[in-house]
DNA sequence: AATCAAGCATACTACGGAGTATGTTGTCAA
DNA sequence: TTGACAACATACTCCGTAGTATGCTTGATT
């Protein structure tokens, strides 16, 4: 009974998650979104307070699929490059796997400041963005690492932290998927980024 | 009385540049640009026939401030990691000077098709589209030399002309206009820009 | 069997914003 | 000086959409 409120939450999530990208989360109405699940305004009011707050979920969402896949990755005792490379590769992978999710969260990179919100939802900004925060510095950590121990050039480490995150996420703005080989394409990908993310550095 | 009127033109475009960078295109009123001008939605909608054609032409404005500085680089007949290397800055350098544009930009790199768009606006958008692909090639033309040179690693070149163009567009995602030394630190971001999008080809 | 709430659907309201129709002012040309 | 047009301002209309109030159905519980 838990299991099935929650799945039809998450059904919620995915189709707010597509709706979002293709129309932008400004344009694509909630009569959208349910119309692509076969519903109404209704189901989805049931689950989620407000437009606001169903994007924020995606939002969140989006950012802890990355985050729960890298974060282990860091405690590992390797040198700066190999597991920054493994940091890297990891992002991407999953970033190309959950893509309507991200495309929905690069749409709001800048545009923090709706017209009219909330107070409980600027309290879910809030959170996405202490949990960004988080996720940067990982990669901050690590390049402030790797350039004391001499393995990166030392650069303005907001640059270098910000291009090569950004780098990361290119392909949610050219990426489109394919039927075939879509593992291997995946892996590619993720493997050049991760070399080119490296490469930048040094 | 021609400049007049191109003067009015372009405060209009500046202003718009700025509300729909700051709400999102979508979001911004024609009537939020007009009060940000002191005016009317009739002054604007006496220079420009939509809130669309509007956007487009701001969208035009921001590609052609770099298509016509970094065009005249590509034939000068220096190595292609030199010319990469002049073109990456003159484009970061224009880029920090036109930054609301750009932001706006970003916000429709994906979002190609709103809900409801005239033949007209579909038109301006599709020459958008073509001076975006022009500049395109000049970097992708650069890269197919030099990985034939050797001067570039021979990789995707999907991948590579993509990860380094977005890359080069980085500092729209975060950089914030300082009064102090701004020319100076224009020139060393576009500085460190360059040799990271040189160097991540090697 | 009756109750009750979760999980929706249906039918409404309210409002903001795009677009328009028309009025007003200044300027230049004949 | 007058008429004609550019360059706006003002005052509307109309429609889409967020949000709400209410009704319906089904499965679990007592």
């Amino acid at each position: 009974m838990l299991e099935k409120k929650t799945s039809s939450k998450t059904e919620i999530l995915d189709a707010a998650a597509n709706c979002f990208m293709e129309l932008g989360s400004d344009v694509a109405s909630i009569d959208d979104i349910a119309r692509s699940l076969g519903a109404t305004k209704g189901r989805i009011y049931h689950h989620f307070s407000s437009k606001g707050a169903l994007l924020s979920a995606v939002r969140m969402r989006a950012i802890m699929f990355i985050l729960d896949e890298v974060t282990p990755i860091v405690n590992n005792s390797e040198t700066p490059i190999n597991t920054l490379r493994d940091m890297a590769y990891t992002h991407v992978l999953k970033i190309l796997e959950t893509l309507p999710y991200h495309r929905v969260v690069l749409q709001h990179y800048r545009k923090n400041a709706a017209k009219s919100t909330t107070d409980y939802e600027r309290k879910l900004i809030s959170e996405i963005e202490a949990k960004r925060q988080l996720y940067e510095n990982l990669y901050r950590n690590i390049l402030e690492q790797g350039m004391k121990s001499g393995d990166f050039i030392k650069r303005d480490i907001s640059v270098a932290l910000h291009s090569v995150l950004l780098m990361l996420n290119s392909p949610v703005f050219w990426f489109t998927p394919l039927k075939k080989n879509q593992a291997k394409n995946h892996q590619e990908i993720a493997s050049q980024l991760a070399d080119m993310a490296v490469a930048c550095l040094r």
